[in-house]
DNA sequence: GCCAACGTTGGC
DNA sequence: GCCAACGTTGGC
């Protein structure tokens, strides 16, 4: 099966770039998402190998901070099922799981974060799911020509 | 802090 | 099934 890539958001103050590298193994269990939309993305579609876009949002600036990769294949997300977890969902279904994470490992942190407004002026990111007005979505696919396009300007911004 | 956009909930 | 109310996301 073909690589596939993607774009996942995550608040600096949370959880940043940063974190991730210096996290054990330079790895992270990716849970909390409580959307389904992006359940679906991770559950049915994520695959080890998988590359993915590092962006900081509510930060300043917001913006593509670094590289990842999914190492795992999809997993029960424990906290759904922890009442101690702000993430816990006690509608959530106890047989199979609602919920799911997936491991996230460190590749690479870019020497500045590239802003998001460098993504907007850029005609080659046209379309971009994170580029589309009033785009929310915490787990997004990102297309392997904007992927690469990306990864490129990041080399370009420093 | 403001507010637009979005997803979810729940009354009917 | 409709839709208003509400909570959340996230840029600015």
């Amino acid at each position: 099966m073909a690589i596939g890539y993607w774009l996942l958001k995550s608040e600096p103050d949370v959880f940043s770039i940063g974190d991730l590298e210096q996290a054990a193994g330079r790895t992270t269990d990716w849970g909390g998402v409580r959307n389904y939309q992006a359940r679906n993305f991770i559950r049915d579609q994520m695959k080890p190998g998988d590359k993915v876009l590092y962006y900081h949002s509510n930060a300043k600036p917001s913006g593509v901070a670094g590289l990842a990769e999914i190492t795992s294949a999809a997993y029960a997300d424990a906290t759904a099922s922890d009442p101690q977890s702000p993430y816990y969902d006690p509608d959530a279904n106890k047989s199979e799981p609602t919920w799911y994470a997936i491991d996230v490992t460190w590749m690479k942190t870019f020497p500045a974060v590239l802003p998001l407004e460098r993504l907007k002026a850029d005609p080659k990111l046209t379309g971009m799911e994170l580029l589309r007005k009033g785009s929310r979505l915490s787990v997004q696919p990102v297309s392997k020509a904007h992927y690469e396009r990306v990864v490129k300007l990041a080399a370009e911004v420093v």
